[in-house]
DNA sequence: CTGATATCCTACCCCGCAGGTAGGTTTTCG
DNA sequence: CGAAAACCTACCTGCGGGGTAGGATATCAG
């Protein structure tokens, strides 16, 4: 139980580019390199995180990518969602076009005893994700070894 | 991003168990039938959750399975815990002895900016499972029905 | 204009593991 | 004793995560 490396890897791109603020494009090798992500790999992420419509990108020699809004105003829920497609904690739970959330088990006559249970967990893992914003785990801390001395 | 289904098989045998109650065993064959899903594969989600302690066994004919405890006092944190392992949102993050959360891209230098991230979507989750015992998910409740009238 | 540097796109590959099967051994009841 | 159950170990199989490869297209600098 987890998310994949697409939302890990993906994730410290966001940060990557939030880092470098400004309005300079970065480009993917850059990152991919101060990294140590593989480029390859890395171009498949920021294609979602386009269509998303969370990053920009500028083509051709110096281009690159940048945020498409500032940091504060980009959830991670967003981000997550991107990519890897819908927030569901388990595959029996589908979030319709209405925004209910389903339960493949159920049929009309009975309810789904353990529905209650992933709604909950879906809720709580959604809400952290919206609470969360780029800009929260961009601050430079180097507080740890302080906090360890 | 979601859990397997041995967590969701597994939490509706449990929820089976509990419905039944008592202090008499319920065979898996009774519930596999009864909830439509693999006996075999039962067997090896039921072996953990008797390995973490959650339920009782009593072998030879017309033994089976029963809750250890009653169902208020046994946490959904638990269950899952022993159905899919330790509860991690996402593989570079692991629990140590002591409790403490680590990440595995992290160095004494660097703190792992997303470290804090998935920290959070993990104390909700595990919040919440612990929030939840195997006694509110067993309440009947046709309300559903009443609801959408 | 030309090359270098980038995004962008499509196709492919591999292998670990979730999700299950199979078949046997042991224990206990009627 | 035989049926019914837990219990155990080994095996199988498809699929998707986690990449690689290679080319097409756009844009800059000189």
């Amino acid at each position: 139980m987890m998310f994949s490396t697409k939302a890990e890897y993906g994730v410290r791109l966001m940060v990557a580019l939030a880092r470098h603020g400004g309005d300079t494009p970065v480009s993917l090798s850059e990152i991919a390199e101060a990294d140590g992500m593989p480029l390859a790999y890395l171009e498949h992420l920021v294609a979602r995180l386009r269509k998303a419509g969370l990053v920009d990108s500028r083509r051709g020699a110096r281009g690159g990518y940048l945020l498409s809004r500032p940091a504060g105003k980009i959830t991670m829920a967003e981000v997550v969602q991107a990519l890897e497609g819908s927030i569901a904690p388990i595959e029996c739970i589908t979030e319709g076009t209405d925004g209910a959330l389903t339960c493949a088990r159920e049929t009309d006559e009975q309810v789904c005893a353990t529905k209650l249970l992933w709604t909950r967990v879906r809720g709580s893992i959604v809400r952290t994700l919206e609470d969360t914003t780029l800009s929260d785990l961009v601050q430079d801390k180097p507080r740890k070894a302080v906090a360890a001395v």
